[in-house]
DNA sequence: CGATTCTTTGAAAACAGTCAATCTGTGTGG
DNA sequence: CCACACAGATTGACTGTTTTCAAAGAATCG
C-alpha cells in the first residue's frame, strides 16, 4: 500500500489505474529507525526519498567539525541530495532519520525506468522540484534580510508544532544560529 | 535566430526538426537595456526568462529599505520567482537588467502550450531546475558554514572574471555583506 | 539508575555592521 | 570637449549582535 505517494502524486497529474499499478510494483516502504542513514558523505547518492511519515535531515559535516542543517524532510515531501544525483559525484551530505520514519527510496534506475513509462511523471517531478526551488530562494531571502533572532521567531510563528518536533540544536542549525543563542531567544519569549 | 536556446536544450533533450521550428515560433529575443526591468514588486511573475546574452538580477527590497541580491542570471540561465509564477501570487522580487542583455520571455501560457506540444520539454526543465535546486542547496551550505571573509575569498576564486563584471555592492548583497566589508576584504587581498 | 545527550546560563571576545566623510570614476549635457 | 553631477568605492571610528568557551543543569534512553 502506497496510497500516501499515489495520493500526493495525483494532486499534480493524473494517474491510470495502470499508471498506479506500475508505479505501486516499482516501489516499496523502507522502515527507517530514528538515527539510522539513508545515505552518508562520501557516498553516491542515487535515490530521491519520499517520506511516507517521520522525518528525515539532511545534513553536513563542515570543515570545522561542525554538523551544519541543510533540510528538513517531513511527511510527503521528497528529500535527496540533488547536487551528488546531478553530477554523479559523492554527495557531501549525509541523510539521517531523526525520528522512527516510512521512506519509499527511489532509486535513479527505478525513477528513470518510470519516467520512460510513465511520461506525466516529468511533469510531477518538474512541478515539485520547481516549488521547492522557489522555497529556497525564500529561504536566502529570509536568511539575508532578516537576524537570527528574527528568523526564529518568523519560524517559530509559521510552524510552531514544527519547532517543538525538532531537537533544539538541529533547528538552531537549521536556521544559522548557535543552540546557545537559540536557547536564549526561548528564554526571552515568556 | 534563437541558436543559443535550442543548443541549450539540446545539451538534455534531443529535438526534432519540427520542435525546433515549434520552438523558434514561440520565442523571441527581447532586447533590455542596463536597469530596465522585466518584472516589479506587487506585479504577478508570469514568465521564465532565458538570458541569452547579458545579465540580469534577481532582488527583494527588504523592510529595512535595503536591496537584497537573490540571484544573478547571466548567459545561457533561466531566471524567474518561481514562488510568483508557482502560486499565482504577486511577486515580492525584481526582475532587472544590470546589463544591456538579450532575453528570452517565455510567458507561462507559452511554455504551458509547448509543454504540451513537445512532452520532452517537461525533462528539459525538470532536470534544469533540479540542478539549479542542487545549487542551491549548496548555496545555503556555503552561507552557513563560512563566514562573510570566506564566502568572499570562496567566490572569488571560482568565479574571477564575474566578480569583475558586476559592480560590488551588488556582489556584496548576493553573498550577505555589507559593501564597506566587501572593500576592506578586497583590500586585504594585495 | 547510570550514562550520554541536550539545554541552559554566564562572561569574554570577535566579526561584521552602521554611520559619516572623502575619494574616484564615469557618463551626460551644455 | 570640458565640467559638473552622481553613482559607486574606500577609509576610519564606533557599536552591537552573536559566537565561543566553559561549566552546570535537565532530560532521555537503554
Amino acid at each position: 500500500m502506497h496510497a500516501a505517494i499515489i495520493t500526493h502524486i495525483q494532486k499534480f497529474i493524473s494517474l491510470s489505474a495502470e499508471d498506479i499499478a506500475i508505479i505501486e510494483a516499482a516501489t516499496e516502504i523502507t522502515t527507517i529507525k530514528k538515527k539510522e542513514f539513508l545515505f552518508n558523505a562520501g557516498q553516491l547518492c542515487h535515490a530521491n526519498y519520499f517520506v511516507v511519515r517521520g522525518c528525515l535531515r539532511l545534513y553536513i559535516d563542515n570543515d570545522k567539525g561542525a554538523e551544519q542543517m541543510i533540510q528538513f524532510g517531513i511527511d510527503n515531501w521528497w528529500i535527496t541530495d540533488y547536487m551528488s544525483l546531478n553530477s554523479g559525484r559523492p554527495s557531501e551530505f549525509c541523510l539521517q532519520a531523526i525520528e522512527d520514519s516510512e521512506v519509499i527510496i527511489l532509486d535513479t534506475k527505478t525513477r528513470d525506468k518510470l519516467l520512460l513509462q510513465i511520461p506525466a511523471l516529468e511533469r510531477y517531478f518538474r512541478i515539485l522540484t520547481e516549488m521547492a526551488y522557489g522555497a529556497a530562494q525564500m529561504r536566502v531571502h529570509y536568511i539575508f534580510s532578516m537576524s537570527g533572532r528574527e528568523r526564529y521567531k518568523h519560524f517559530n510563528e509559521r510552524f510552531p508544532q514544527f519547532v517543538q518536533r525538532v531537537p533544539q540544536y538541529l533547528l538552531a542549525s537549521y536556521l544559522g544560529i548557535s543552540p546557545e543563542f537559540l536557547s536564549r531567544l526561548r528564554a526571552e519569549k515568556e
